[in-house]
DNA sequence: ACGGAAAGTTCGCTACTCTGAACCACGATA
DNA sequence: TATCGTGGTTCAGAGTAGCGAACTTTCCGT
């Protein structure tokens, strides 16, 4: 009954080990409805709620939609580092270069 | 009247030399919708119309979401340490990941 | 300048998203 | 074993996504 989109949010939701709840007010939504996205089909979330989901779960909103399993969930997870990354105030982005070069060092 | 969302639509379709027919046919959706997201507003599309949409224009469907415009595309610099970042180990990616959350919070 | 095709615009209707509130299951605490 | 708290499940209804079809405008060739 389940399908791609609602396993893969809520393996994502487990491991980061949050409730239907908390996952529903970080993303502005509401409990029922990730329940319905998680375990109901079919579902066709809008563009703005399945962002602010993706975002909450540190993916991307491709890797969610994604049916055949062609991006991986470490894909994703990097992909989204990296545009968080990018937002990012130059001198920021500097002194986290930085300090990854200190520790990668050795 | 036209949103951050329409605008970019538009501006791309346009790009590529599309009418709104033939970017609805590509992207399965009619013409008279593909006219109100570049128009109208509140859009609010379903993930999957937007998904289809965004890979015809060749763009992610963050990149169409996202408001501030901040986004175009990244610099070099940027995308070497991307690189570098994407060969770390992932307990490593973790603990980067952990720390520019917290860094980035307030 | 006129006719016709191609592109864009409007609109009404159906089906579905998304919510709030109620409900159920179960574990802990007394 | 009652009670409370926490997490998950169900459901009716408001609002709207998205379509088809009709309509208007723009852009051609002649």
């Amino acid at each position: 009954m389940a399908t791609a989109l609602g396993e893969k949010i809520q393996k994502r939701r487990k491991e980061m080990g949050l409730t239907l709840e908390q996952l529903a007010d970080l993303a502005d939504s509401s409990k029922s409805y990730i329940w319905e996205l998680e375990n109901k089909n079919p579902p066709r979330p809008s563009a703005e709620k399945l962002s602010k989901i993706a975002t909450q779960l540190g993916v991307t909103m491709e890797y969610l939609l994604d049916q055949n399993q062609n991006i991986t969930e470490a894909d994703a997870t990097d992909e989204m580092f990296f545009r968080k990354y990018r937002q990012m105030e130059p001198d920021v982005k500097n002194k986290i270069r930085k300090m990854i070069d200190l520790w990668d060092e050795e």
